[in-house]
DNA sequence: ATTACTATACCGTCTGGACGGTGTATATTT
DNA sequence: AAATATACACCGTCCAGACGGTATAGTAAT
Protein backbone atom coordinates (compact mmCIF):
# COMPACT_ATOMS: atom_id res chain seq x y z
CA UNK A 1 0.00 0.00 0.00
CA UNK A 2 2.97 1.93 0.29
CA UNK A 3 3.35 1.42 -3.46
CA UNK A 4 0.79 3.66 -4.49
CA UNK A 5 2.42 6.50 -3.17
CA UNK A 6 5.77 5.52 -4.40
CA UNK A 7 4.46 5.40 -7.84
CA UNK A 8 2.29 8.88 -7.65
CA UNK A 9 5.82 9.88 -6.99
CA UNK A 10 7.40 8.45 -9.70
CA UNK A 11 4.94 9.98 -12.03
CA UNK A 12 5.14 13.51 -11.07
CA UNK A 13 9.53 12.88 -10.95
CA UNK A 14 9.14 11.94 -14.86
CA UNK A 15 6.71 14.84 -15.13
CA UNK A 16 9.43 16.82 -14.14
CA UNK A 17 12.15 14.96 -15.79
CA UNK A 18 10.11 15.82 -18.83
CA UNK A 19 9.55 19.42 -18.46
CA UNK A 20 13.21 20.09 -17.36
CA UNK A 21 14.84 17.90 -20.37
CA UNK A 22 12.34 17.11 -22.73
CA UNK A 23 10.00 14.39 -23.36
CA UNK A 24 12.79 12.71 -25.39
CA UNK A 25 15.28 12.84 -22.94
CA UNK A 26 12.85 10.71 -20.31
CA UNK A 27 15.76 8.31 -18.85
CA UNK A 28 14.97 5.99 -16.36
CA UNK A 29 18.04 6.72 -14.60
CA UNK A 30 17.05 10.08 -14.56
CA UNK A 31 13.29 9.85 -13.23
CA UNK A 32 14.56 7.58 -10.17
CA UNK A 33 16.98 9.95 -9.80
CA UNK A 34 14.10 12.97 -9.26
CA UNK A 35 11.99 10.72 -7.42
CA UNK A 36 14.41 9.87 -4.80
CA UNK A 37 14.80 6.07 -6.13
CA UNK A 38 16.94 4.08 -6.79
CA UNK A 39 17.29 2.57 -11.05
CA UNK A 40 16.18 -1.28 -9.28
CA UNK A 41 13.59 0.94 -6.87
CA UNK A 42 12.02 2.01 -10.15
CA UNK A 43 12.49 -0.70 -11.75
CA UNK A 44 10.36 -2.62 -9.36
CA UNK A 45 7.18 -0.66 -9.58
CA UNK A 46 7.32 -0.25 -13.37
CA UNK A 47 9.56 -3.14 -14.70
CA UNK A 48 10.18 -1.29 -17.76
CA UNK A 49 9.88 1.72 -19.54
CA UNK A 50 6.85 0.92 -21.28
CA UNK A 51 5.25 -0.03 -17.99
CA UNK A 52 5.58 3.83 -16.69
CA UNK A 53 4.58 5.42 -19.53
CA UNK A 54 1.61 3.38 -19.37
CA UNK A 55 1.06 4.18 -15.92
CA UNK A 56 0.96 7.60 -16.48
CA UNK A 57 -1.46 7.31 -19.31
CA UNK A 58 -3.67 5.52 -17.31
CA UNK A 59 -3.29 8.16 -14.18
CA UNK A 60 -4.54 10.40 -16.77
CA UNK A 61 -7.69 8.99 -18.48
CA UNK A 62 -8.67 8.05 -14.57
CA UNK A 63 -10.35 11.11 -14.51
CA UNK A 64 -12.04 11.78 -18.22
CA UNK A 65 -12.73 7.65 -18.71
CA UNK A 66 -15.66 8.42 -15.56
CA UNK A 67 -17.19 11.35 -17.96
CA UNK A 68 -18.28 8.81 -20.38
CA UNK A 69 -19.02 6.19 -18.65
CA UNK A 70 -21.68 8.15 -16.60
CA UNK A 71 -23.97 8.71 -19.27
CA UNK A 72 -25.72 5.27 -19.71
CA UNK A 73 -28.31 6.54 -17.98
CA UNK A 74 -29.20 10.32 -19.27
CA UNK A 75 -30.81 11.56 -22.44
CA UNK A 76 -29.91 13.54 -25.60
CA UNK A 77 -29.81 16.36 -23.16
CA UNK A 78 -26.27 14.81 -22.04
CA UNK A 79 -24.30 15.53 -24.27
CA UNK A 80 -24.43 19.08 -23.98
CA UNK A 81 -22.93 18.21 -20.28
CA UNK A 82 -20.20 15.58 -21.48
CA UNK A 83 -19.22 18.72 -23.68
CA UNK A 84 -19.12 21.10 -20.67
CA UNK A 85 -16.93 18.25 -18.68
CA UNK A 86 -14.55 17.46 -21.50
CA UNK A 87 -13.99 21.08 -21.91
CA UNK A 88 -13.44 21.81 -18.49
CA UNK A 89 -10.94 18.74 -18.13
CA UNK A 90 -9.07 20.11 -21.02
CA UNK A 91 -8.85 23.77 -20.06
CA UNK A 92 -8.10 22.79 -16.51
CA UNK A 93 -5.56 19.98 -17.22
CA UNK A 94 -2.69 20.60 -14.51
CA UNK A 95 0.62 21.53 -15.00
CA UNK A 96 2.07 17.88 -14.24
CA UNK A 97 -0.50 16.35 -16.24
CA UNK A 98 0.23 18.28 -19.06
CA UNK A 99 3.26 17.61 -19.28
CA UNK A 100 2.84 14.21 -18.81
CA UNK A 101 0.58 14.13 -22.00
CA UNK A 102 3.04 15.97 -23.63
CA UNK A 103 5.87 13.07 -22.84
CA UNK A 104 2.96 10.50 -23.96
CA UNK A 105 2.92 12.20 -27.57
CA UNK A 106 6.60 12.01 -28.10
CA UNK A 107 6.39 8.11 -26.95
CA UNK A 108 3.81 7.53 -29.13
CA UNK A 109 6.50 7.60 -31.73
CA UNK A 110 8.49 4.86 -30.39
CA UNK A 111 5.61 2.52 -29.65
CA UNK A 112 2.26 3.40 -31.10
CA UNK A 113 -0.03 0.75 -29.24
CA UNK A 114 1.44 2.28 -26.45
CA UNK A 115 -1.69 5.15 -26.74
CA UNK A 116 -4.62 2.90 -27.29
CA UNK A 117 -6.09 3.39 -24.31
CA UNK A 118 -6.25 7.07 -25.20
CA UNK A 119 -7.65 6.58 -28.55
CA UNK A 120 -10.37 4.48 -26.71
CA UNK A 121 -11.00 7.01 -24.87
CA UNK A 122 -11.34 9.28 -27.64
CA UNK A 123 -13.66 6.99 -30.12
CA UNK A 124 -16.08 7.09 -27.14
CA UNK A 125 -16.54 10.72 -26.87
CA UNK A 126 -16.91 10.41 -30.93
CA UNK A 127 -19.11 7.94 -30.86
CA UNK A 128 -21.23 9.59 -27.79
CA UNK A 129 -21.40 12.56 -29.49
CA UNK A 130 -22.55 11.20 -32.54
CA UNK A 131 -26.14 9.33 -31.07
CA UNK A 132 -28.04 12.52 -31.79
CA UNK A 133 -28.84 12.88 -35.40
CA UNK A 134 -29.45 16.58 -35.51
CA UNK A 135 -26.54 18.01 -33.94
CA UNK A 136 -23.56 15.28 -33.94
CA UNK A 137 -21.49 17.09 -36.40
CA UNK A 138 -21.98 20.68 -34.32
CA UNK A 139 -21.23 18.64 -31.07
CA UNK A 140 -18.56 16.76 -32.24
CA UNK A 141 -16.83 20.04 -33.72
CA UNK A 142 -17.00 21.79 -30.45
CA UNK A 143 -14.44 18.78 -29.50
CA UNK A 144 -12.60 19.08 -31.87
CA UNK A 145 -12.01 22.33 -31.15
CA UNK A 146 -11.55 21.82 -27.42
CA UNK A 147 -8.98 18.95 -28.36
CA UNK A 148 -7.36 21.73 -31.36
CA UNK A 149 -6.23 24.49 -28.50
CA UNK A 150 -5.14 21.32 -26.01
CA UNK A 151 -2.69 20.03 -28.48
CA UNK A 152 -0.98 23.07 -30.00
CA UNK A 153 -0.60 24.15 -26.51
CA UNK A 154 0.96 21.16 -25.53
CA UNK A 155 2.91 20.80 -28.61
CA UNK A 156 4.65 24.84 -28.09
CA UNK A 157 3.08 25.94 -31.18
CA UNK A 158 0.84 28.42 -29.93
CA UNK A 159 0.79 30.44 -26.25
CA UNK A 160 -2.24 32.80 -25.68
CA UNK A 161 -2.53 34.99 -23.11
CA UNK A 162 -4.90 33.97 -20.20
CA UNK A 163 -7.59 36.80 -21.70
CA UNK A 164 -7.76 35.20 -24.80
CA UNK A 165 -7.85 31.62 -23.60
CA UNK A 166 -10.95 32.18 -21.19
CA UNK A 167 -12.85 33.78 -24.28
CA UNK A 168 -12.10 30.47 -26.65
CA UNK A 169 -13.20 28.62 -23.42
CA UNK A 170 -16.28 31.15 -23.02
CA UNK A 171 -17.20 30.88 -26.88
CA UNK A 172 -16.86 26.91 -26.62
CA UNK A 173 -19.57 26.50 -23.62
CA UNK A 174 -21.73 28.78 -25.12
CA UNK A 175 -22.06 26.96 -28.32
CA UNK A 176 -22.36 23.87 -26.30
CA UNK A 177 -25.57 25.30 -24.68
CA UNK A 178 -26.94 26.16 -27.73
CA UNK A 179 -26.98 22.75 -28.66
CA UNK A 180 -29.35 21.59 -26.16
CA UNK A 181 -32.84 23.81 -26.74
CA UNK A 182 -32.91 23.05 -30.32
CA UNK B 1 20.85 21.65 -59.29
CA UNK B 2 20.66 17.78 -59.26
CA UNK B 3 20.77 18.62 -55.35
CA UNK B 4 17.18 19.78 -54.83
CA UNK B 5 15.80 16.47 -56.81
CA UNK B 6 17.91 14.16 -54.43
CA UNK B 7 16.72 16.41 -51.35
CA UNK B 8 13.40 15.44 -52.20
CA UNK B 9 13.72 12.04 -52.68
CA UNK B 10 15.69 11.69 -49.65
CA UNK B 11 12.50 13.49 -47.74
CA UNK B 12 9.93 10.94 -49.38
CA UNK B 13 12.28 7.88 -47.84
CA UNK B 14 12.13 9.67 -44.41
CA UNK B 15 8.65 9.42 -44.77
CA UNK B 16 8.47 5.99 -45.72
CA UNK B 17 10.75 5.22 -42.73
CA UNK B 18 8.65 6.64 -40.68
CA UNK B 19 5.47 5.13 -42.10
CA UNK B 20 6.92 1.49 -42.15
CA UNK B 21 8.66 1.59 -38.30
CA UNK B 22 7.77 4.70 -36.63
CA UNK B 23 8.44 8.02 -36.41
CA UNK B 24 10.82 7.00 -33.16
CA UNK B 25 12.83 4.67 -35.37
CA UNK B 26 13.68 7.41 -37.86
CA UNK B 27 17.18 6.75 -38.98
CA UNK B 28 19.86 8.42 -40.83
CA UNK B 29 21.12 4.90 -42.27
CA UNK B 30 17.30 3.68 -42.97
CA UNK B 31 16.55 6.61 -44.64
CA UNK B 32 19.61 6.87 -46.61
CA UNK B 33 19.11 3.22 -47.29
CA UNK B 34 15.06 3.85 -48.41
CA UNK B 35 16.59 6.68 -50.67
CA UNK B 36 19.50 4.33 -52.44
CA UNK B 37 22.03 6.58 -51.25
CA UNK B 38 25.04 5.65 -48.02
CA UNK B 39 25.02 7.54 -45.10
CA UNK B 40 27.70 9.47 -46.06
CA UNK B 41 26.14 10.80 -49.26
CA UNK B 42 22.42 11.68 -47.17
CA UNK B 43 24.84 13.47 -44.50
CA UNK B 44 25.95 15.51 -48.00
CA UNK B 45 22.76 16.92 -48.14
CA UNK B 46 21.75 17.01 -44.94
CA UNK B 47 25.12 17.81 -42.85
CA UNK B 48 22.78 16.70 -39.35
CA UNK B 49 19.61 14.61 -38.66
CA UNK B 50 18.08 18.14 -37.68
CA UNK B 51 18.73 19.35 -40.28
CA UNK B 52 16.88 16.68 -42.34
CA UNK B 53 14.35 16.92 -40.03
CA UNK B 54 14.36 20.95 -40.81
CA UNK B 55 13.90 20.12 -44.20
CA UNK B 56 10.42 18.06 -43.98
CA UNK B 57 9.41 20.81 -41.92
CA UNK B 58 10.14 23.75 -44.56
CA UNK B 59 8.61 21.81 -46.90
CA UNK B 60 5.54 21.16 -45.31
CA UNK B 61 5.27 24.88 -44.68
CA UNK B 62 6.15 25.58 -47.91
CA UNK B 63 2.65 26.31 -49.36
CA UNK B 64 0.93 27.25 -46.31
CA UNK B 65 2.65 30.09 -45.24
CA UNK B 66 1.73 31.38 -48.62
CA UNK B 67 -1.90 31.25 -47.64
CA UNK B 68 -1.58 33.74 -44.57
CA UNK B 69 0.60 36.44 -46.31
CA UNK B 70 -1.33 36.66 -49.08
CA UNK B 71 -3.95 38.66 -47.11
CA UNK B 72 -2.13 42.06 -46.72
CA UNK B 73 -4.12 43.47 -49.53
CA UNK B 74 -7.94 42.16 -48.77
CA UNK B 75 -10.41 43.20 -46.00
CA UNK B 76 -12.60 41.21 -43.28
CA UNK B 77 -14.15 39.03 -45.88
CA UNK B 78 -10.92 37.67 -46.51
CA UNK B 79 -10.80 35.87 -42.73
CA UNK B 80 -13.30 33.64 -44.77
CA UNK B 81 -11.26 32.82 -47.83
CA UNK B 82 -8.26 32.45 -45.24
CA UNK B 83 -10.15 29.54 -43.63
CA UNK B 84 -11.60 27.54 -46.24
CA UNK B 85 -7.93 27.47 -47.87
CA UNK B 86 -7.06 26.57 -43.99
CA UNK B 87 -9.20 23.60 -44.14
CA UNK B 88 -8.55 22.55 -47.51
CA UNK B 89 -5.27 22.27 -46.65
CA UNK B 90 -5.40 20.28 -43.54
CA UNK B 91 -7.97 17.92 -45.12
CA UNK B 92 -6.32 17.34 -48.42
CA UNK B 93 -2.84 16.91 -46.82
CA UNK B 94 -0.91 14.08 -48.80
CA UNK B 95 -0.34 11.24 -47.42
CA UNK B 96 3.19 11.98 -47.56
CA UNK B 97 3.00 15.22 -45.51
CA UNK B 98 0.80 13.54 -43.22
CA UNK B 99 3.66 11.23 -42.57
CA UNK B 100 6.32 14.01 -42.21
CA UNK B 101 3.91 15.57 -40.06
CA UNK B 102 3.62 12.71 -37.42
CA UNK B 103 7.74 12.44 -37.60
CA UNK B 104 8.03 16.26 -36.51
CA UNK B 105 5.44 16.01 -33.65
CA UNK B 106 8.10 13.04 -32.29
CA UNK B 107 11.15 14.69 -33.33
CA UNK B 108 9.99 17.80 -31.01
CA UNK B 109 9.83 16.08 -28.11
CA UNK B 110 13.98 15.81 -28.88
CA UNK B 111 14.58 18.86 -29.96
CA UNK B 112 11.66 21.62 -29.30
CA UNK B 113 13.11 24.55 -31.29
CA UNK B 114 12.88 22.70 -34.18
CA UNK B 115 9.26 23.25 -34.97
CA UNK B 116 9.90 27.01 -34.53
CA UNK B 117 8.71 27.78 -38.13
CA UNK B 118 5.44 26.11 -37.13
CA UNK B 119 4.45 27.73 -34.22
CA UNK B 120 5.53 31.23 -36.17
CA UNK B 121 3.06 29.70 -38.74
CA UNK B 122 0.56 29.33 -36.18
CA UNK B 123 0.70 32.40 -34.48
CA UNK B 124 0.27 34.18 -37.26
CA UNK B 125 -2.94 32.68 -38.21
CA UNK B 126 -4.13 33.34 -34.92
CA UNK B 127 -2.81 36.82 -35.44
CA UNK B 128 -4.38 37.33 -38.73
CA UNK B 129 -7.89 36.03 -37.25
CA UNK B 130 -7.70 38.32 -34.33
CA UNK B 131 -8.42 41.24 -36.12
CA UNK B 132 -11.96 41.12 -36.89
CA UNK B 133 -13.51 42.66 -33.33
CA UNK B 134 -16.62 40.76 -33.76
CA UNK B 135 -15.85 37.13 -35.31
CA UNK B 136 -12.59 36.45 -33.66
CA UNK B 137 -13.29 33.74 -31.59
CA UNK B 138 -15.35 32.58 -33.71
CA UNK B 139 -12.88 32.21 -36.55
CA UNK B 140 -10.40 30.98 -34.14
CA UNK B 141 -12.71 28.53 -33.43
CA UNK B 142 -13.31 27.06 -37.02
CA UNK B 143 -9.45 26.95 -37.14
CA UNK B 144 -9.14 24.84 -33.90
CA UNK B 145 -11.63 22.56 -35.11
CA UNK B 146 -10.25 21.64 -38.26
CA UNK B 147 -6.47 21.59 -36.32
CA UNK B 148 -7.63 19.34 -33.77
CA UNK B 149 -9.32 16.91 -36.02
CA UNK B 150 -5.53 16.50 -37.83
CA UNK B 151 -4.06 15.80 -34.75
CA UNK B 152 -6.54 13.65 -33.56
CA UNK B 153 -6.08 11.38 -37.11
CA UNK B 154 -2.05 12.16 -37.16
CA UNK B 155 -1.59 10.68 -33.58
CA UNK B 156 -3.89 7.71 -34.51
CA UNK B 157 -6.27 8.45 -31.79
CA UNK B 158 -9.48 8.61 -33.80
CA UNK B 159 -10.27 7.33 -37.64
CA UNK B 160 -13.31 8.56 -39.17
CA UNK B 161 -14.98 7.33 -42.15
CA UNK B 162 -14.41 9.45 -45.32
CA UNK B 163 -18.31 10.07 -45.04
CA UNK B 164 -18.16 11.43 -41.39
CA UNK B 165 -15.11 13.02 -42.30
CA UNK B 166 -16.63 14.92 -44.85
CA UNK B 167 -19.50 16.22 -43.24
CA UNK B 168 -17.10 17.23 -40.64
CA UNK B 169 -15.50 19.19 -43.26
CA UNK B 170 -18.59 20.73 -44.57
CA UNK B 171 -19.44 22.17 -41.56
CA UNK B 172 -16.74 23.62 -40.94
CA UNK B 173 -16.78 25.36 -44.27
CA UNK B 174 -20.59 26.34 -43.84
CA UNK B 175 -19.29 28.39 -40.35
CA UNK B 176 -17.02 29.87 -42.51
CA UNK B 177 -19.42 31.26 -44.46
CA UNK B 178 -21.41 32.33 -42.03
CA UNK B 179 -19.00 34.64 -40.77
CA UNK B 180 -18.76 37.06 -43.51
CA UNK B 181 -22.21 38.26 -43.95
CA UNK B 182 -22.77 39.47 -40.52
C1' DA C 1 9.03 -15.01 4.63
C1' DT C 2 7.49 -11.26 1.98
C1' DT C 3 7.64 -6.58 0.55
C1' DA C 4 10.11 -2.70 -0.62
C1' DC C 5 13.74 -1.13 -1.54
C1' DT C 6 19.58 0.44 -2.06
C1' DA C 7 23.91 0.39 -4.56
C1' DT C 8 26.79 -0.84 -8.11
C1' DA C 9 28.44 -3.09 -11.89
C1' DC C 10 27.72 -4.68 -16.27
C1' DC C 11 26.01 -5.97 -21.16
C1' DG C 12 24.34 -5.43 -25.81
C1' DT C 13 22.58 -2.49 -28.91
C1' DC C 14 21.74 1.48 -31.38
C1' DT C 15 22.90 5.83 -33.55
C1' DG C 16 24.69 10.39 -34.89
C1' DG C 17 28.22 12.02 -36.95
C1' DA C 18 33.19 12.45 -38.23
C1' DC C 19 36.49 11.27 -41.62
C1' DG C 20 38.97 9.96 -45.53
C1' DG C 21 38.43 8.48 -49.92
C1' DT C 22 36.23 8.02 -54.95
C1' DG C 23 34.39 9.25 -59.41
C1' DT C 24 32.83 12.72 -62.60
C1' DA C 25 31.95 16.99 -64.81
C1' DT C 26 33.22 21.54 -65.74
C1' DA C 27 36.53 25.23 -65.93
C1' DT C 28 41.10 26.94 -66.50
C1' DT C 29 45.46 26.97 -68.00
C1' DT C 30 49.18 25.62 -70.97
C1' DA D 1 44.11 19.67 -77.69
C1' DA D 2 46.14 18.14 -73.59
C1' DA D 3 46.94 18.72 -68.87
C1' DT D 4 45.59 20.31 -64.55
C1' DA D 5 42.62 22.03 -61.00
C1' DT D 6 38.38 22.57 -58.63
C1' DA D 7 33.87 21.69 -57.05
C1' DC D 8 30.19 18.61 -56.56
C1' DA D 9 27.92 14.35 -55.30
C1' DC D 10 28.54 10.43 -52.93
C1' DC D 11 30.69 5.98 -50.61
C1' DG D 12 31.85 3.10 -46.56
C1' DT D 13 33.92 2.58 -42.21
C1' DC D 14 34.70 3.57 -37.55
C1' DC D 15 33.73 5.27 -32.93
C1' DA D 16 32.17 7.30 -28.62
C1' DG D 17 28.32 7.89 -25.94
C1' DA D 18 23.73 6.89 -24.37
C1' DC D 19 20.17 3.88 -22.85
C1' DG D 20 17.23 -0.05 -21.50
C1' DG D 21 17.54 -3.73 -18.99
C1' DT D 22 19.80 -7.51 -16.05
C1' DA D 23 22.32 -9.31 -12.25
C1' DT D 24 23.86 -9.54 -7.68
C1' DA D 25 24.31 -8.76 -2.96
C1' DG D 26 22.58 -6.68 0.82
C1' DT D 27 19.18 -3.93 4.11
C1' DA D 28 15.08 -3.04 6.79
C1' DA D 29 10.50 -3.26 8.06
C1' DT D 30 6.16 -6.02 8.48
Amino acid sequence: MKSEHTRARIRVAAAKVIERDGAGHLTLEKVAAEAGLSKGGLLYHYPSKDALLQGLLAHLLENRAGLVDDLNSAESVSDATLLNSLIDADFDLPRDERIMAQGLIAASAENPELIAPAQQHVEAVFAQLGLSKTKATSARTIFLASQGLQFLELLGLLSLSTAERNEIRRHLKALTEELAPC
